[in-house]
DNA sequence: CTGGGGATGGGGCCC
DNA sequence: TGGGCCCCATCCCCA
């Protein structure tokens, strides 16, 4: 995909799909993003079991006769040591690295533990290490240039990051080394001296690679990580260096990656860069200063690629793949993954219902809670479906109905005219003004003309082009995508649900029960 | 199947 | 900028 796909489609208009939030190019025809949050983990996961069995394996790592058999590839994206050993560094034109014939690299100046740890790090994206290890793993992730471990180490020791004398950053405070002699570059990076050993020179090192696959047990150091976090102090992705590791969602098309220099940030989850950090343009250079990168909003999370609005919840939400619950109930010992949800459990043991219901004396923990329940006195059942025209009170109670094809009039009722939600499952609120003015059979051309007196754009809509509209909610949901959110606007304002994603949500649903009403037709 | 309570995760606002 | 607090949407569970 050319750079100014990706560019488009990473301002385009989404809409949801089967559960999956799809890009759509305006600009270019059939142009689609399909993201694929899982992908990431899965390949790291999938990597990780081929290093456990030693497959794959192209080059085997020691440290005091430990032997860690691992992949050149892995190692050279996650160190900076390794990436220009290789010479995998970006714009590296390779060929002078190391050969790409199987090879030992012998790393005796790293504990056994902490390459342990480190390589862990490397196909896992979890530290997981002994509190008295610390030391050990923050220098052996200097030496590799693994920034994001070291930094990791240091908040953790109370150590700043400012170190003069460490490798890593010095290497990435040299910016256009990549032409000089290998050697040389290797030693500014880390004094670490590896012994290269090719099966062609020794017998010794022909065995190395092959012994992962013939036999030999996995050595301590490729076990899995979990059945050791259970005994030893654990540092995970929620920590402070996921401060570093965020990715910094452009405000502006145009702000491309400029640096084509790798500035030593490890992990970057996209090559996009901040460029409004005041770094004053500097590209790589200045971002290889070594000062660490201040997180803005929105941020993207590197594991699932969701963009997380608003200042410091990022680790919030890096909580929820990790797992890490560090609020835990001094009186039951129940363990939260944030602060707000334990100071509301704690409401169960002191007693306090700070939610009174005015017209009864029921008392609630949550607020809406006493929402839910003030609807009971109301009576008020916003939330009717379409189909078979029942009212709940409450909209995840619509969607479960909806859900479970509880609904046994599909397709048979039409909207009531004037009265109810429409069939996008929204209430009342959302559901008229000019979405009604749509009459039935209504043509796209006159819909859009229509539309487009209301200052909506109709360019960018896919669907039904030169079909008439056998009713006005199909032309609703034809608009939904691209240009929900602007007639959202035209109409006044933005529904207290989120029109777009409700609308993207619904749209999709109702492709399911169209799909079904159609077997049933059949 | 529905009503209701509770848990979880995201966003907004504020300090 | 990070975190606290609150609200909201959604999901799960149980009666």
């Amino acid at each position: 995909m050319t750079q100014t796909a990706v560019q488009l489609l990473s301002t385009a208009p989404c809409f949801t799909m089967k559960g999956r939030t799809v890009a759509m190019s305006p600009g270019e025809d059939g142009l689609i993003g399909i993201p694929f949050p899982e992908h990431s983990n899965e390949l790291l996961s999938r990597l990780n079991a081929q290093r456990r069995t030693g497959l794959l394996c192209d080059l085997t790592l020691t440290s005091h006769g430990t032997r860690y058999p691992t992949h050149r590839s892995v190692m050279a994206a996650v160190s900076l040591y390794f990436r220009r050993l290789f010479g995998a560094e970006e714009g590296e034109d390779g060929g002078e690295g190391v050969g790409d014939s199987c090879s030992v690299c012998q790393l005796d100046c790293v504990s056994p533990d902490a390459l342990a740890a480190l390589l862990e790090f490397a196909y896992t994206a979890t530290l997981t290490i002994r509190s008295s290890g610390m030391r050990e793993v923050l220098k052996g992730a200097q030496l590799l240039g693994i920034q994001c471990v070291a930094d990791a180490c240091r908040d953790i020791l109370g150590e700043t990051g400012d170190d003069p004398m460490d490798p890593v950053k010095e290497a990435e405070q040299l910016p256009s080394r990549r032409k000089q002699d290998r050697c040389s570059v290797t030693r500014a990076v880390s004094p670490v001296r590896p012994v290269w050993r090719n099966p062609e020179d020794t017998p010794e090192c022909g065995l190395l690679p092959a012994q992962g696959r013939e036999g030999h047990p996995p050595p301590a150091a490729v076990q899995d990580g979990a059945t050791r976090a259970s005994h030893l102090g654990r540092i995970v992705n929620g920590g402070s260096h996921w401060s570093q590791e965020f990715t910094p969602i452009p405000h502006r098309p145009e702000d491309t990656p400029s640096d084509e220099e790798e500035s030593g940030a490890q992990g970057r989850a996209t090559p996009h860069h901040s460029q409004s950090q005041g770094d004053g343009g500097g590209g790589g250079a200045a971002a290889g200063s070594g000062r660490k990168r201040k997180s803005q909003t929105p941020q993207q999370c590197p594991v699932c690629q969701k963009i997380i609005h608003g200042a410091g919840k990022l680790p919030r939400h890096m909580r929820t793949h990790t797992g890490e619950k560090p609020f835990q109930c001094s009186a039951c010992g129940v363990r939260f993954t944030r602060n707000d949800k334990l100071k509301i459990h704690m409401r169960k043991h002191t007693g306090e219902r700070p939610y009174p219901c005015p017209s009864c004396p029921a008392r609630f923990l949550h607020s809406y809670d006493l929402k839910n329940h003030l609807s009971l006195h109301s009576g008020d059942r916003p939330f009717e479906c379409p189909l078979c025209h029942k009212a709940f009170a409450r909209e995840d109670h619509l969607q479960r109905h909806r859900k479970g094809h509880s609904c046994l009039e599909l397709r048979t009722h039409r909207r009531r005219r004037g009265t109810g939600p429409d069939p996008s499952g929204s209430p009342p609120s959302e559901s008229f003004g000019l979405r009604q003015q749509l009459p039935d059979h209504m043509s796209v051309a006159a819909a859009a003309q229509l539309l487009e007196g209301h200052g909506v754009p109709m360019q960018g809509v896919p669907l039904l082009t030169g079909a008439r509209m056998p009713f006005p909610e199909l032309l609703w949901r034809a608009v939904a995508g691209p240009v929900g959110q602007a007639l959202d606007k035209a109409e006044g304002g933005s529904s207290p649900h989120g029109s777009a994603s409700v609308t993207h949500r619904t749209w999709e649903e109702e492709d399911e029960e169209q799909e079904a009403a159609g077997e049933e037709e059949e």
